[in-house]
RNA sequence: CGGAAAGUAGCUUAAUUUGGUAGAGCACUUGGUUCGGGACCAAGAGGUCGUGGGUUCAAAUCCCAUCUUUCCGACCA
């Protein structure tokens, strides 16, 4: 991609919203726009980051079995009222609605209800389990209050997987599962997840799981010991330590610490709730007719795509000045910059490692070198590869925006250099 | 929905207290000089002061209403 042809325009950062800075930045930037409370517009900058951490998260989940689909975003409201979930989702105002003259249709702001309902007559028999189906998409919740640019908004992407089991032992071993590919997930996208004991609110179900990052963002407080935790939110629940105790094994909370952080996803391990309020069951191997246990799994997408900026910050002299996304999320790998001289050369370079099909942008603008390097900043594009007078002929820059390291390597180098880590990666 | 703030150019904002021709920095356009860490000079363009009403000779400024946004609470990925 070349800067000439993006659409971008370079920005000069003002002072940076103190609880978001990496988000502000965006939006200064104009990588993200508002529209309104809780709704945002991402350019092709976020959206390849976003499409980085599908394709993790699609990943490990496939490796675990997972199967990909894809709900209606339109439901219908008996879709909701058989489950006895409308009233609440409606009442709450949670639950968004379109109204034709003669139906009412609810835009999913979880699909529980329409992957239940996919199973209906399809896993008809205990030998088709278990299964999972999960998708990546968008959902719709009319939040009371949006707050934190992509923390929390109206409309977010959300990875949704949901499971079916024969029983509660196999539903246990299948929430492991989906549990521990999520830990794999995120930490191929250099985010270490702790898990935290959590209510299960308006979803339901015998226990559930919220999965965190620390951060000093986040909205949740939670108490961790570096093994197990929960989140603060626990303690208003009735019996909440007779709770703890037999879901999680936690009986002394004395000693563990107060953390801020910021809840990625949630697991729940269901049971038998939706396959029994909506009668879609299978039949079992001594012929009877048996509900479903299932288990839901969530990963706000949009979420982690404001926890990668807002970690990932970069400063100079003591100024946020962009971010250096983690090359696993990276939306490119390598900004080129050149001076005059060796703008054709810039050129080739670039050419090569597109046909290397490594991710590149060239900057072909006539801005001064330090704007160039302050938009690869600002882009969050992890190295910079710089053709100018300090270096040969065939020979390349390369910086490393997290920490400002340098390195003069030959343009061969840098292009097996950059296929390998590619490599690595997909 | 309760509590608190704020809406002036694309962004950050000044002028509001004390009513009197809306001003700046960044960004943008043109010309010139620069060209390895957000260059400089000159010229230029860009505003229904959120919206509606009221008071007044006169309203960005005072009053009322309304809309929107942000923050704290309940809710959530």
């Amino acid at each position: 991609m070349k800067v000439s042809k993006m659409g971008l325009k370079s920005v000069k950062l003002t002072e940076l919203d103190k609880m978001y800075p990496g988000q502000d930045i965006l939006l200064q930037t104009g990588q993200i726009k508002q529209y309104g409370s809780g709704l945002y517009a991402y350019d092709n900058v976020v959206l390849r980051v976003e499409d980085r951490v599908e394709e993790i998260i699609k990943k490990h989940m496939d490796k675990i079995g997972g199967i990909e689909v894809e709900m209606p975003l339109l439901q219908p409201s008996e879709l909701w009222k058989s489950s006895n979930r409308y009233d609440k989702y409606i009442n709450d105002g949670v639950m968004l609605t379109v109204k034709t003259d003669k139906n009412e249709f609810c835009l999913a702001p979880t699909a529980e209800e329409a992957v239940t309902k996919f199973a209906e007559n399809r896993i008809t028999s205990y030998k088709q389990l278990p299964v999972s189906f999960y998708q990546i998409g968008k959902k719709f919740r009319n939040e009371i209050r949006n707050r934190g640019y992509l923390y929390r908004g109206k409309e977010f992407l959300m990875f949704d997987l949901y499971s079916f089991d024969k029983n509660e032992e196999d539903l246990n071993k299948t929430y492991d599962l989906v549990k521990q590919a999520y830990f794999d997930a995120f930490k191929e996208m250099n985010l270490s997840l702790v898990s935290v004991a959590a209510d299960n609110g308006s979803i339901g179900g015998t226990r559930s799981e919220e999965m965190m990052v620390l951060s000093e963002s986040g909205e949740d407080t939670i108490l961790y010991d570096g093994k197990v935790g929960l989140n603060t939110e626990v303690l208003e629940k009735e019996n909440y330590q007779e709770y703890l105790k037999k879901e999680y094994n936690i009986t002394d909370i004395s000693n563990l610490s107060k953390l801020k952080a910021i809840e990625l996803g949630h697991i729940f391990a269901l049971g038998t709730k939706y396959s029994e309020s909506m009668n879609i069951k299978y039949v079992a191997e001594d012929n009877s007719i048996k509900p479903f246990y299932m288990g839901c799994y969530g990963i706000g997408v949009s979420r982690v795509l404001g926890v990668l900026y807002e970690n990932n910050v970069i400063k100079a002299n003591d100024e946020i000045v962009g971010f250096s996304l983690p090359l696993s999320v990276a939306p490119y790998y390598l900004y080129i910059i050149s001076n005059k001289e060796r703008e054709a050369e810039a050129l080739k370079l670039y050419e090569q490692f597109l046909a290397a099909k490594v991710p590149v942008i060239l900057d072909d603008t006539n801005d001064s070198i330090g704007k160039k390097i302050r938009n690869a900043k600002v882009l969050g594009i992890p190295y910079i590869a710089i053709l100018g007078n300090s270096t040969n002929e065939n020979e390349v820059e390369l910086e490393y925006t997290k920490d400002d390291s340098k390195e003069v390597i030959s343009v061969d180098d840098a292009i097996s250099k950059f296929k390998e880590i590619k490599n690595s990666i997909c």
